[in-house]
DNA sequence: TAAGATTAGTTTCATATGAAACTACAAGCA
DNA sequence: TGCTTGTAGTTTCATATGAAACTAATCTTA
């Protein structure tokens, strides 16, 4: 019988990282999905204006910012400002620009579901020690230029 | 104004994974994808059944090995018998289940795409000192079970 | 052993996704 | 100014996905 090496999936880094990483995502979506029915690519949108709140992004820059497609963020924004979640105006010097920013209805999604995500986060981290949090954070770091 | 605590996403661990691996994963698919027309889940499927090769693994195996949805397991089943990259046959004492083996061109993908991803995966690990693979590893087994 | 409960696997249906085409506007430049 | 090129955002289209319904076979138990 030839030697064909196979691969053991459930040690290889790629596969171990999809896994961890679609468990971790399902189990705080799950929770803002039923209590507002809100995607994450939409949570994802509102944590982004909430952090750079009053400066009026455009979508390209939420785009950027929370990695995504801009087709997604245009999605994602236009469920938002159908459910007046977030605020569209078009910038004074630049009609193609969208200004973003979240309503008072958005602000109350935000301050509900981020402390949610920093207790789960919370959680999760609390599983390693002191040593392990350090080194964790270096090597997502060192592998994030991918 | 009010203090609303912005949620910093890029810092934070789900986020950070979520990005991370989609990077990782995409990276190898882009590979294989092109060069066998592949998708991520029937690779990952070649992948177990080269594994525990000549067990002759059922369907649901499969899915519980790959840690995949039983559809999704089903549909790229299909494709891969079709391109007659796998056998399937019947089970003999259990008509329900099917009996799943890597046919020659199934093994020839292996043998190609398994050494490209464990390249791949050695040239992440090789940014790393052995110190913090090592605590890598056991991060990675601690945050598991989610 | 016949009826009901389970299991393996597929199909359906409704939704999610991304690439490419498209629309509207802006900028560069002759 | 008019023409070309570039950019913001949306729409279209083809494919991917997962939950739930379905089919066929097996198991359980009265």
């Amino acid at each position: 019988m030839t030697d064909h090496e196979p691969l053991e999936l459930e040690r290889f880094l790629p596969y171990r990282l999809s896994i961890l990483s679609n468990r971790v995502s399902q189990a705080i979506a799950r929770e803002y999905q039923e209590r507002f029915d809100l995607s994450m690519t939409e949570w994802r949108v509102i944590a982004v204006l909430a952090r750079f709140d009053g400066e009026g992004l455009s979508a390209r820059e939420v785009a950027e910012r929370t990695e995504m497609d801009k087709v997604a963020v245009s999605r994602a924004l236009a469920r938002l400002v159908t459910a007046k979640r977030v605020v569209r105006r078009t910038h004074d010097g630049d009609k193609r620009r969208s200004v973003l920013l979240l309503s008072a209805k958005g602000w109350k999604i935000h301050d509900t579901v981020a402390p949610l995500a920093r207790e789960y986060e919370r959680a999760l981290l609390a599983r390693l020690d002191e040593e392990e949090r350090r080194t964790l954070e270096r090597v997502l770091d060192k592998l994030a230029p991918v």
